[in-house]
DNA sequence: CTAAGATGGACTAGTTCGGTCGGATATCCT
DNA sequence: AGGATATCCGACCGAACTAGTCCATCTTAG
């Protein structure tokens, strides 16, 4: 269904928030989970993938939180999904992978891979800057200090 | 991932090979699982799909078999995901469907939606016609025991 | 009538994905 | 120094999806 996965989505929407937010410093992932209704743990490790893949950097400790690594404009929407989700492809081989019953027999890898490309360009070609644009304001930003616990209380 | 399911990949080996072999008039579900070692209740399946959604036409009995519905020239890579896999989208959620957690609280639906939009475009501009033009040779076709309907001619 | 082929539904095994848990480690504040 | 807060990391589980299989029915040429 060529559908991006939920960790994509879920990255996607935590890089967005750190770009409209970049003057705030840290953000915790407890806010960002709460602020967009994401399991903590499972947004902790998408935010783990995404410091692995040096999107992000990390501060631990009590005032600890994630920042972007570096500007918006210069991170496309391709990092993202290739940081999480791994390298994207189209087809099950690749150039190094030919892992696949119908390798040689197959005759539309060529025109797929081509496909692939262009796909990855257009992915490449929407900078997290611009999701950041999209909107008037990203979300009611919360007043400093503030700690917004108490608003997860779902029995 | 983004990675496109192996009934498409088997969908797309099919539906090139009908384009390169158009001249031969309805091509087995069996012939065709047999050239590209395909399980022959799967293919059939997809064959099916592609039958339902007007790109393939379907002739029953004794000498079956599959052919195009229309030019190559006039079927898209896209149209074949899309007989196959259902509507392709990149989001959870669409203009329709909005079963998505974080719906009323995403801020990157507009963008990704765009994003979706060029990748369908992307698939839309590839004809199987131009899949088929790729390699010189289809493939060598069977060496025996099955005869085309050409060589029939019975005296 | 019979053989070859399409059609369609139900079913199973394997894998992936979303989500959870527990503990280790780093940092700040008092 | 010590505790509180937060990131980090690996292992784990259940549900959903995928690939593949089986079988029963219908259609058509010979």
């Amino acid at each position: 269904m060529l559908r991006l996965s939920k960790k994509t989505d879920y990255a996607l929407l935590a890089v967005r928030h750190l770009a409209a937010n970049a003057d705030r410093g840290a953000v915790s992932a407890r806010e960002l989970a709460e602020t967009y209704d994401i399991p903590p743990e499972l947004l902790a490790k998408v935010l783990q993938k995404l410091v692995r893949g040096r999107l992000l950097e990390s501060q631990q400790g009590i005032r600890g939180g994630y920042a972007l690594a570096r500007a918006a404009s210069a991170m496309s929407v391709a990092d993202v999904i290739q940081a999480v989700d791994g390298p994207l492809m189209v087809t099950a081989c690749s150039e190094e992978d030919h892992s696949c019953d119908q390798y040689s027999k197959c005759n539309i890898r060529d025109p797929l891979w081509r496909i692939k490309d262009r796909i990855i360009a257009t992915l490449a070609a929407t900078s997290v800057a611009e999701l950041a644009m999209e909107m008037p304001a990203p979300l009611p930003p919360l007043p400093s200090g503030v700690m917004p616990m108490q608003m997860v209380k779902r029995p």
